[in-house]
DNA sequence: ATCTAACCGAGACGGTACGTCCGGTCTTCAT
DNA sequence: ATGAAGACCGGACGTACCGTCTCGGTTAGAT
């Protein structure tokens, strides 16, 4: 069954310069195939298909389908975590956590992290890119923590990566295997643990 | 008492039976390509070849090609990993912790991981068999932290689960992601914070 | 759909000695298959099935599938084609053309002979076969043609194998051809020709 | 006049077009390796190998390896023999047989007919095709005997389609079966037989 | 107003791996 | 020893997918 009929509004050729709207219909499609579930594999003849564009326009502009699948992720995902601020170390990871989660556990992200993994397991660009991107949200983690360390919230000696890597480590560790829920109260109790170690 | 034995006559299984060497050839063979590194995938005529088997002979027994891997990988991987007891709980889970991060980071292993992952993600099957897997390696760790629990060492409130889902998933974040080090030092650091964040 | 349900007649095992009945099974299965049509390929697992015997019990009997379909096909035909005795070469010719195209046309016979050939083409063991049953057949027609010429019946200089290819031919080329029928109108018209072209 | 050609509108196809230079070399490369000899089968991935193309281009444009395999020997045999004219029947048929013979015993053609004829056999489709090509040569024959019948050469009765087929039935069952030569002296010899039964 | 070069959808191409099928051999247990 | 069952090795099959190339067509910007 094809996820979703393709898109019948005709997007114009403009010729000379890269079209825009080509770009953001492959985008949109990558999403509504990543979410599709029922964990069919994401083929560029698919992409291309769902998008209405050909396969030469998507290689034209990204390095290979994972790098696309992953812009497709990242794009959505930027904005759906903040980096709260509440002036104590444990409510800023609960905020921050139980964010994370829930964009985690929305059926369309996970379905979509999951399919992406399959990618870079074995396409090693894409598991660049992947890092690139867990770079930038560990990047988020660490500045709650820097800052919870200029307030004098931390012990001397904490290693400020590995508490980060704990928490990230439990979410990509539940996500992944799906052994136990990552729901609020996980994120809530993480947290106090988290921000007690710490201390 | 009744003539006909309990067993609801039970087919006596005729024709030749399964060898039992073509089996450890197979795993053998999936062992020596998946930590061959290089990053090369495994593919199903590789892996007939290396073991001298016939393909149908992989497809007999196991339902994919992913399977074999992760069969190949968990008979080794089950006895590299003990579960210490030296009647503390840091001292222990450093124990553990250590043995965990240097079979993680044994070329051999991390290659055979990266290599499964790449099957896991893609075949449904095999992320079930993963899933089992960690589950036992999970119960390990349990057994550890139950320990101390009967010894006092755990406030009454402790998560048995997320704490060892945080030793997990540092091990797996790291090893997936690559951004940091599993050194026996991080796996020291690693046992202090849980232990004291437990108490 | 099954050419036909397995014959549920039980043979014994014997033992020691050959099972006749065996055999007369496996013939009988290959020529229900070879006379099943729809073009289904007759592999030996098929025919083993069909037999309800093990594939061993054929290769210890036969050197090869097609070996069994050879003898399934002139242990029939054998009896089907008479040499007949008119006094006259015209009538001779008619009559064993007649029995010779209606045994080639019978539904089962063609199905068997089109199934057959396949095997030939590819396996040089049932060629060989396949000459030394044409070899008989055609033994079979000379011996007519001889009697004729004993008989005053041809002309000095005539090629008698060439006379009897010519018959032969007409019957296989249009069998395997299908372009033109087998009737017993064409019979006797061959047999008038190739009368009237000896003399 | 409408201003609309006639033509309805057919799709104008878009897309890369077919690759003539792949067909061709799919074409000598099925020829190569048809008079190889030998008798090794011709497979899929050898005639890919040998034509440095891919698997998925030969079976887009044909139906299966025996229609490759057919359209290579049709391609080639259509002008290797000839419809002579001589102005008598024998010789036009010794000439055309000559020819025959000549073709279907040169070691390249007789080796491709027989690889041919085992596809044929099992394939439906290329024996559609191997129909089709024996009544293109089947024509050519039965021109040479309406023109002699033109001339007053054949007897009122004369049936010219079973004379065509004793023609090739000899050829046919001769090719097949080796049981007998196909040399220019039984090409005459046949000529004549054929021309005095036509009388 | 015309030309041109980059863009587009479509889809054929070379190549690699897949999972299935079959032939002929080997092994097990029962008769 | 023979037979039924069926696992085994080897190897061809036809399909799916990747990333590239080529086709006719479109259109922005240079001439």
């Amino acid at each position: 069954m094809p996820p979703t009929p393709p898109v019948p509004e005709r997007r114009p050729h403009t010729g000379r310069r890269r079209n825009e709207a080509a770009r953001q219909a492959i985008l949109a499609a990558a999403r509504r195939l990543l979410a599709a579930g029922g964990g069919e594999p994401v083929t560029v003849d698919s992409l291309a298909r769902e998008a209405g564009i050909g396969k030469q326009t998507i290689y034209r502009w990204w390095p290979s389908k994972g790098a696309v699948l992953l812009e497709a992720l990242t794009s959505t995902a930027r904005d759906q975590v903040s980096t709260p601020d509440t002036g104590a170390l444990e409510s800023d990871l609960a905020a921050f956590l139980c964010d994370l989660f829930q964009a985690g556990t929305a059926p369309d992200n996970a379905a979509m992290l999951g399919t992406l993994l399959a990618e870079a397991a074995r396409d090693p660009q894409v598991a660049d890119l992947l890092r690139d991107f867990t770079r930038t949200r560990r990047g988020d983690l660490r500045t709650i923590v820097e800052r919870a360390r200029e307030r004098g919230e931390t012990a001397a000696g904490t290693d400020v990566d590995l508490l980060v890597d704990q928490a990230f480590g439990v979410y990509w560790f539940r996500f992944l295997s799906g052994h136990a829920p990552l729901t609020p109260e996980v994120a809530r109790t993480l947290a106090r643990t988290l921000a007690l170690g710490a201390r």
